[in-house]
DNA sequence: GGTGCTAAGCTAATAATATTAGGTAAATCC
DNA sequence: GGATTTACCTAATATTATTAGCTTAGCACC
């Protein structure tokens, strides 16, 4: 019988698409086995355990996401910089649920120095985004903070579906980075 | 042998406990059989299944929430009353980390009348918080998701040590809330 | 082209978990 | 006090992660 032929970037490839379409939480190992053409135990040559796949699957998300950001903040400067990313924030996190919710556990990623660099690289695009609004030293990790916030709240709550009354998430969305961008410029 | 003496709500308060001490994740019906003093099938007489005790923790967390706002806004009008349940809420997300969590998973709670009726309180303590802040119909309804985003992505954030910079967490958050303060007055 | 090593994959077994089936006895109701 | 309900039990099952130990595919080198 031929080898599938694995490494651990085809095993948390393999995961983040389960995840992605299954979700988080249901993903088994013995599922994701399955859909790699091989037996459970031997998805422990690739990774160490599951909460180790969590990991590196955080870490993975994290990086996309950070690749993600940096893109849409290219080019472009203040309130044009924020609305591209808040965007582009909201389209990751629709498009890849699973591996946004695994790259917010970040007490668990502390032990990887590739998803701590990742989750650096996030703040370190909104803190770029944010010099086109005349903040420095604290003032500026208190509003990149606050824009995480508000972006992570509202992906959060949309993904659980937290928001039961009918009315439009993308005009709530708007005026929620319009209010960020105002509050941003007078703090 | 006596009877432990339990019913559903006994159950689901020593999930609670379990959860906000342990974690939600980490819950399981072994351990909580355990601690109430009787075996694993027992508690099937009192909930249908796991799912259905997170869902009832989770009914039982927005109640409490609900609880907890309602008695921080009696009393207060405009931007005290803002910071009133801005206090309050992230107070209870520490105290009660399980039951925060299992509260914001919407859409398992769909399935409960009580679940949705005391989400429902949760958003009527915002919404009447924000009558000092002149808003009707949409806008108002609007500035509220603002307002629970901005609570949600703060403590969720937190609670999961997602701000990794060397900064007060107090002094973002009272910068948060400032924030709104202002941004829902000039929506 | 054969030889051997490395590691990728396997089967078999174990422990923890949720859950179901079926029985027993404690509490309650008349 | 007898009957009924139901809280609780033990025993059994299915699913899962994980470990141990074996087999062999694929490559490096003579």
């Amino acid at each position: 019988m031929p080898r599938a032929g694995l490494d651990t970037a085809a095993v948390v490839d393999g995961a983040a698409r389960l995840a992605d379409t299954e979700g988080l939480e249901s993903m088994r190992l013995s599922r994701l086995a399955a859909v790699l053409g091989v037996r459970s135990p031997s998805l422990y040559a690739h990774v160490a355990s599951l909460e180790d796949l969590r990991r590196r699957l955080g870490a993975r998300g994290a990086r996309e996401l950070a690749a993600e950001l940096t893109r849409a903040a290219a080019g472009r400067a203040g309130t044009d910089a924020l609305v591209a990313i808040a965007n582009a924030y909201r389209a990751y996190a629709h498009e890849h649920p699973g591996s946004y919710q695994a790259a917010q556990r970040a007490r668990e990623l502390q032990s990887s120095d590739e998803a701590i660099a990742a989750a650096r690289a996030v703040t370190d695009v909104i803190l770029a985004v944010l010099r086109g609004y005349d903040l420095d030293g604290d003032d500026a990790v208190h509003a990149a903070r606050t824009v995480r916030v508000a972006l992570h709240g509202f992906v959060s709550l949309e993904a659980d579906g937290g928001f039961a009354i009918e009315l439009s998430l993308d005009e709530t969305f708007k005026r929620l980075i319009a209010t960020l961008d105002r509050g941003l410029r007078r703090a």
